[in-house]
DNA sequence: ACGATATGAATGAATG
DNA sequence: CATTCATTCATATCGT
């Protein structure tokens, strides 16, 4: 999710590089060993990967194909399945949406509650920053890398959202002055020739069963 | 280590004066930016406000136009954004429910478990109770609240002390979005005999069977 | 100071 | 697509 605009990293240990079921960190007190999460863990590399997608491609709500193939892709990076994929992108593009719409106005209010303190979620998209202070909390000192780069062409819904959020310890893209460059990973997915707007074409909807037997781990 | 039990709320949140920017009793704050506390310290009044409109006005899932009042009101007794006042309520709400079903939990688990080491249950078990009765008992309204509530119309108000979930105020969910296809493709799509679980019956309906039977959770 | 608990924040999964 | 639930991480706070 994106819901932060502190200052602050937090190094989760959100990543876990075992494709295998044989987590064995977890929590911290546990005596009982609790064997696989049931819950995909994402290794940093496929958030990066996925991120990717998201912003520099544009892609939002990949089509059952499209989801093929990511996983297909992701699980070079850890054990990951069709499902995890489609999730992700609902959960991401849904989160985005959803802290927009709390947020909502609170800019050029300064004055009101004094110190301006703002009082939203993260205004990064917003309209255009006329302000930049409105917002005194909010600097980003961190780190490194923007990774922010420029959303290639979405086929979606003609969004044009470049909010990056945070990109702090999990290292987003972009490598920020040191080798790798940013565009590794990019668009590698298998489709070569065709990442226009091929997004648009999901006709699913209710029935969530089209990817049965497609997916599912091998 | 989980949460649990102490079926208590500690009401001795000390004010804390978010706006300033002086003396920032954080000394992690090695930022430059004033408070950075990193994560959102409730003052009383906003904790005594939070806790009326959850109990006195039966609100546990307020929609994103209720958090941006709450939070709006909220702000007069300190900083606050949007998303606080909805991760608040996702987490009281969460609670409240988590420590009830560990209650439960126990009293059903009379077979010692043997994990009891140092009062430490586990929530290993976890039974997926899909529905627990929301029942509040707890409600305490002592409300002594100075110009607490009001934030606005919620709608229906109802509640009294019976279990009211989902009160929005006037969520208007519309449907038709900006991709969505065409429509036509829908309904046969001409692949025949390629869904087996593709409908027909209502009966039993099926979840969406992303494990392929491999769950099973009616 | 440290350990336990309380609670804010984040996110995968699921349902409507 | 929106909303919600469950889990877990991270940290503030309190108790001893």
């Amino acid at each position: 999710m994106e819901p932060q605009q502190h200052p602050q990293q937090q190094m989760q240990q959100q990543q876990q590089p075992n494709e295998d079921s044989s987590s064995s960190s977890n929590s911290k007190s546990n005596f009982l060993c609790r064997q696989s999460s049931t819950r995909w863990t994402p290794t940093t590399d496929q958030i990066r990967i996925l991120k990717d997608l998201y912003y520099n491609n544009g892609i939002r709500s990949p089509s059952a194909e499209q989801i093929q193939r990511i996983s297909a892709r992701l699980r070079q990076y850890g054990k990951i399945e069709g499902k995890n994929v489609f999730y992700w992108f609902q959960n991401h593009k849904a989160r985005e949406r959803q802290k927009k719409r709390f947020t909502v106005d609170m800019a050029m209010q300064r004055g009101t509650v004094g110190a301006g303190s703002g009082g939203g979620w993260k205004p990064e998209d917003s309209l255009h920053n006329k302000y930049t202070s409105i917002n005194p909390g909010v600097c980003s000192p961190s780190s490194s890398s923007p990774g922010v780069l420029g959303v290639g062409q979405m086929g979606s819904s003609g969004y044009g959202s470049f909010l990056m959020e945070k990109s702090f310890g999990d290292c987003s893209i972009s490598g920020g002055g040191g080798d790798s460059v940013a565009g590794s990973i990019s668009n590698n997915l298998g489709w070569s020739g065709m990442d226009p707007y091929s997004s648009s074409m999901y006709a699913l909807d209710n029935k969530r069963n089209w990817m049965n037997g497609a997916f599912k781990e091998d």
